[in-house]
DNA sequence: CAATTTAACTTGCAAAAGGAAAGTGACAAG
DNA sequence: CTTGTCACTTTCCTTTTGCAAGTTAAATTG
């Protein structure tokens, strides 16, 4: 995709880079919110990706910088993956998905306490789900050394 | 795409529905900050979209209630495209997106001011492309009437 | 220990989406 | 009226995705 066209100046054409497809950004979702960690994991979410896309969509993020695997210390046929730095800091556009979806899609009664704790403290969210993210990929990161 | 899937009850997966193709993206990225309007204007966008995909881009954002078209009173040819209400909801998305990409992707030192002023200020910046859109819009719908 | 199961891919084929360029119909300009 | 412009539409080819089966290595079972 990156081969796809000149890159363009506009951050968003570059953001789109990495982000401009449907699949990537449902792993990311995963990553983040879901706490799925292993290939398996992401083949259990409700939208059915295919073990082809799935490990193509992995590797582009590994390759990219916003995903990192950790080998499983108790079964070496699988790995965990967790999200960089880099691919954390897209959390603020992903609670920006969350919340428009939300917004947009579901019965704003049963939504609206979720929508207004999420849209009420954006800053809060994204630290609490950072932090949490970045202590579990240690602890992987450390088991395998 | 909305056919493709059953469609889950995420809302990261419902925004996806509507936002899940690159070029979705890059042509609300022309209509909120590029000041694109006419059918030409996104041909002239440098990531070189086809007529095809940009005719079936628009239709898709008309018809998800996303973009209105306001007929051009002095070319029966023409139509200014707009965002709709539920269309400028997608600002905050859009702007973190170019807060990433910028701190990504472009040389730190160049972007580093208008970096600091887009998130530093990312409600304010979003209210302002907000008004100047709705201001504008109105007054093209106006001239159709 | 051998056979079976599991986990993460990989492959093959069909369908869908996108790219490039030419074509079409309606409107505008001279 | 002829020619040019604008927004699509069509055609043909390439790329990507969807679906299902296949492969390899590791783990489990008996």
């Amino acid at each position: 995709m990156a081969a796809h066209r000149e890159r363009s100046r506009c951050p968003i054409a570059y953001c789109l880079d990495v982000l401009g497809d449907r699949w990537t950004l449902l792993i990311l979702r995963d990553l983040a919110f879901k706490g799925r960690r292993y290939f398996r994991d992401f083949l259990g979410a409700s939208e059915g990706i295919s073990t082809k896309i799935l490990t193509d969509r992995l590797q582009r993020l590994e390759r990219g910088g916003l995903a990192v695997k950790a080998p499983d210390p108790t079964d070496r046929r699988r790995a965990k993956y967790f999200l960089t730095d880099d691919g954390l800091d897209l959390l603020p556009v992903l609670i920006e998905m969350i919340i428009w979806g939300t917004h947009r899609h579901l019965d704003p009664e049963l939504s609206a306490e979720r929508l207004a704790r999420v849209s009420g403290d954006r800053a809060g969210t994204i630290r609490r789900y950072r932090e949490e993210h970045i202590a579990e990929r240690e602890i992987a990161l450390q088991e395998v050394s």
